[in-house]
DNA sequence: GTATAATTGTTAGATATCTAACTGTCAATA
DNA sequence: TATTGACAGTTAGATATCTAACAATTATAC
């Protein structure tokens, strides 16, 4: 009996996420962080001018509020950020980075970068931007 | 200041790949398990008569082996699976899926085939062969 | 043949995520 | 304005993954 499943684009997008997951760790590691954590504070240095709560970053970075507030639990008692109850609603924390998180972004984003030249170095201008347009597309939809 | 940091492949890879481990996460959920322990028994299932071992699981769904071990335990524990120390290699174990799993095989596969639909749904037949090379041919260097 | 290497799988302990239940605060409305 | 519901964040407990150290077995090299 020959298998009827075939889900060619679930696999691939699953095995490509790992790999890349993983690469990203790697490249960040000997500056004593994950990729997620580096992501984090570089979404949140880049936009904490705009009242950033943690409600956003869950929405951004598609995880639940549990987890955004074990995450920047550690952060926090770390150093690399920090969190303030605004005046105006005692509900809601905002979310600083701090001068220790600040001189680790270039590194971060230069990391970053490598595994993002990585994904498409095989490909050309073209099938870059066409690759771009796809995944876009898919992500709008899903 | 602007952001440097522009890494859209990524972040649309990142994001893509953790709306889909929901939604397959989600859709197989009533079954009793999760997408990655589906996907395992499918394979275990197609591949049971090539003498597969933990090994080979480690590296087709690129996990540890100490990953396996604790997954595997747990489908075994649950009747899911069974494990037979080969009589040739004493360090390996032969898996093999029992009734139990067989039975849900079947609709494992439906449910992730509805997944892989949703993915290429806005994509035109062209599109979605494009895509695919473009994909195997990223997961092949990376 | 024996010593050394590599291979396979397991355990222990750490981390990151999840869900569900909860607290406290703010908003809507009757 | 008092109640009710929505919202932001936290905690507890579960699960899945990881790394590192390990045991047992097999393969390799001298």
């Amino acid at each position: 009996m020959k298998p009827r499943k075939d889900t060619p684009y679930l696999d691939l997008f699953q095995i490509i996420g790992l790999k890349l997951k993983k690469k990203a760790d790697e490249s960040i590691k000997e500056l004593g962080l994950n990729a997620q954590q580096g992501k984090m504070i570089g979404y949140i240095y880049e936009n904490q001018e705009t009242e950033l709560i943690q409600r956003d970053l869950a929405d951004r970075f598609h995880l639940r509020g549990a987890s955004i507030t074990s995450m920047l639990q550690g952060l926090e008692q770390r150093g690399y950020i920090e969190r303030k109850i605004p005046a105006n609603n005692e509900r809601q924390k905002n979310i600083y980075v701090l001068p220790k998180a600040v001189e680790l972004i270039k590194d971060f984003n230069e990391s970053f970068q490598k595994v993002e030249d990585e994904i498409v170095q095989v490909l050309s201008e073209e099938e870059k931007q066409t690759l771009k347009d796809l995944l876009v597309k898919i992500n709008e939809r899903l």
